[in-house]
DNA sequence: GTCTATAGAAGGATAGAC
DNA sequence: GTCTATCCTTCTATAGAC
């Protein structure tokens, strides 16, 4: 069974080989518009010996799309209800555009998926995280409400803490012509103006 | 020359449905994944009679794309150096709000093509909208200095009302999950969010 | 202008040698 | 485990009848 629990190291290293550039081709032209030509190219590795690790296309992205929400969604978990409220956000705003600066790729393949339609991940959407959402929300609803916060709804908090943070890695290529050559990193930019935005913004 | 200027009304009108069942299935799957039998399917033409209107459907992408920057900046174009700062950029995020819940086909179609790495539009992005924006920002940061408005890097300014806006175009699948059904419209709720938000960030 | 038929290339997946 | 060869489907695009 190959295609189950790899046993031997060249099997655990091939199947890492073959994900590592099948999320650089997903990530670039989403599902339909990747080929398996693309990812053998990119994992040096022939289009049969892909299928023989992976059974199938399908299968190759999925495998990505799983373990993905779990990473995308470890921010947010991290959000501590003992903190001092101001300083949880803005941490947990950090880490996420740390993943966006960090990992560009699966930031888009993630956007690709929701832009689709989340033909994949739409369960996942719809319970894993909208169970965290909900939990972390009514956290800040708390702070709010005890007035530690300034009043936020906290659902588009979260919404536009992810939109803002996001934007960096799904759109570099607009921000980088916009900015062009003479600037700073775009991200140690963007983390200072996200830390004073939501500073404004939070600060009772 | 069928792929010029359409002449008569028939012609325009095929265009005109071509181009948006092309909206559609481009915006969904990007031009890699999006495929004329889809496109003939959606416009209720045969494939055959899609290339007579156009030579290809790289052309049919283009001509969306081309047609696309135009509108897409237009509510940037209208920021005004002689309204009151944050009344224009508070009008403005309005306007972008309201293309994404009018036009988030749109929004995705451009979505599409910068996270692919913007092969067709890059020197759009170079040029026209670099252009634009440093004049724009330039406005923005003579308010800020002026001390009406608070101080912000403008450019980071317009790259956060890009992400904000968009992002209920973009992943509208993905708020409306989290949201779930017993809800306001997601656009009524971004709009009283989105201008709370930019009015606490920039009153002086 | 619109269709059926089809060419020619590219895509996903399998067979079978090594 | 990995490769070459190949099957079958789907895709873009064209030919040619009407």
């Amino acid at each position: 069974m190959t295609h189950d629990r790899p046993r031997t190291r060249i099997q655990r290293r091939n199947r890492e080989t073959i994900l590592d550039a099948a999320l650089g081709v997903f990530s670039q032209y989403g599902f339909r518009g990747a080929t398996l030509d693309q990812i053998a190219t990119a994992a040096g590795l022939s289009k049969p010996n892909l299928l023989y690790y992976f059974p199938s296309k399908e299968a190759i992205h999925v495998a990505l799309l799983s373990g993905l929400m779990d990473t995308w969604l470890d921010p947010l978990r991290a959000l501590d209800a003992n903190g001092a409220p101001l300083d949880e956000i803005l941490a947990y705003v950090r880490r996420k555009l740390l993943m966006s600066r960090d990992f560009p790729r699966e930031s888009r393949l993630f956007a690709n998926e929701i832009i689709q339609g989340a033909p994949r991940i739409r369960p996942a959407l719809e319970g894993e995280l909208k169970t965290l959402v909900d939990e972390k929300a009514a956290l800040i609803a708390g702070w709010s409400a005890a007035g530690r916060i300034a009043p936020v709804d906290p659902y588009h908090l979260i919404f536009s803490i992810w939109a803002l943070t996001q934007h960096y890695a799904d759109f570099d290529v607009q921000v980088r012509a916009v900015l062009g050559r003479d600037r700073d990193d775009p991200f140690d930019e963007a983390e200072r103006y996200l830390t004073s935005l939501f500073t404004r913004l939070l600060t009772p």
